[in-house]
DNA sequence: ATTCAGTTGTGAACGGGATCACAGCGTTAC
DNA sequence: GTAACGCTGTGATCCCGTTCACAACTGAAT
């Protein structure tokens, strides 16, 4: 589906998703981090002030080893009778994944996904908001959806370059992917989350997470597959 | 927030995705396998009839040497000139990937998320189709969206046994995310695709397909900081 | 004061996916 | 016919995230 076409060049591919070069955290770290903020954030509020890493770990769906490895490596301690102080630790894993004057987000393409997700996004928090869209389709710019101005493509790189945006959510065709991403790439986006159902090919330098729902459907149909009838023939085992 | 508040079980949790007790293909593999398929039946009409791993690795964003790997650990054979055969990969991707009888799925949440989603499917290859919608908002039940029927959530249980669905897109408030993906379970259910932004916490022989966007976009941004900002600070090093 | 239950912090071991490197071989060119 | 190129197939290796296991410690109970 490369624009393209089969003149794909022969040297050989660097995996798609480069690292920083000094590395703090790691992918999956982040992803948990933010997961165990978000559980702490919706903590009822007579719960009591401290947590046990076996309880974070179950709202998470994580063990007690991970969490406590998790933010032994963000450096923030625990008391071993208390457990860790839930305040303290919201603000610690803030300080870690968040920008101290906070970050601006984009999305590319506003069909029906896209303006989805607009609305997923546009009342969150503050640290990172999506502050503006864009599309290629005159009918659709000009308008404000869900709080978040649609503007021509054109002025794509004016805007991020002015707000000094530095993430992007790509929700076109599948055809027009690598072409507005490169732009996006340009203009001085580094982080990007993709749902076209196409593989970016982005410099070194910048980071993709790929959203392929198409992909991500047949792996679920995969290992229900593999999970149900997989058991019928083999003799069960608990997983572990 | 977990529907139970703070009452968390202090039993140690397992990690949040069980494998299949005979695991012929990895996660990633199947991730792989798939995007493989897709890229190689997007190629264009003139294309040569076999194609060399290094070309499909620069179609996927992966390494020639992983092509090889996952073809071979399916079984699939190339010439050492010519290279794969395209018609024979997709298809013996397809006898790796798919159900000989096909798939169906089921969408739960008809917002506007949902409502995508339906759209994405709707019109998608045969092997594995959104077949039923639901919704427990009676407004919604009784249309039919984007050529998917749009059922009361009451039914769910009697559609999917009757049909013998096995696979589950969740796009519902989180607060409501763990009930229905237990009902979902119940009625048998094993492949889920949650786009609520709770970790489920599913029975073993069960496999859950995280779609966390806001954990996905928390992610971006950081790398997207540890890349552009990270670089500055340290001596700049080619990812490796 | 002292004991004890239960939790944290972390070095060490484990496991598995990614990558390397090269032998083997089919195809083409001459 | 023969040589040589370049791709495939795969054992071996590397690397990193996960998990284990236990010492150290804290606070409560007595």
């Amino acid at each position: 589906m490369s624009p393209s076409g089969m003149g794909v060049p022969l040297v050989e591919t660097a995996p798609r998703r480069r690292q920083a070069s000094v590395r703090l955290l790691s992918e999956p770290q982040v992803s948990r981090l933010s997961l165990y903020r978000r559980q702490l954030q919706a903590l009822p509020l007579d719960s009591p002030p401290t947590i046990h890493s076996h309880t974070l770990a179950a709202l998470c769906g994580t063990s007690a080893a991970h969490v406590r490895r998790d933010l032994m490596t963000i450096g923030f301690a625990g008391s071993p009778v208390r457990g860790y102080d839930v305040e303290q630790l919201i603000g610690a894993i803030g300080r870690q994944l968040d920008a101290p004057e906070g970050q601006r987000a984009v999305l590319v393409g506003v069909g029906q996904l896209g303006r989805a997700l607009l609305n997923y996004f546009t009342t969150r928090r503050p640290h990172l908001r999506l502050v503006a869209a864009f599309d290629i389709d005159p009918e659709k710019t000009g308008r404000v959806i869900h709080g978040c101005r649609v503007w021509p493509l054109a002025e794509l790189g004016e805007v991020v370059r002015e707000q000094g945006i530095t993430v992007g959510v790509l929700t076109v065709p599948a055809e027009a992917a690598q072409e507005v991403a490169d732009r996006m790439v340009e203009a001085g986006i580094a982080g990007f989350l993709n749902f076209a159902p196409v593989p970016l090919r982005l410099p070194a330098r910048t980071f993709v997470e790929e959203m392929d729902i198409t992909t991500s459907m047949e792996r679920a149909a995969y290992f229900a597959r593999a999970l149900v009838g997989g058991g019928r023939r083999k003799d069960e085992q608990r997983a572990g």
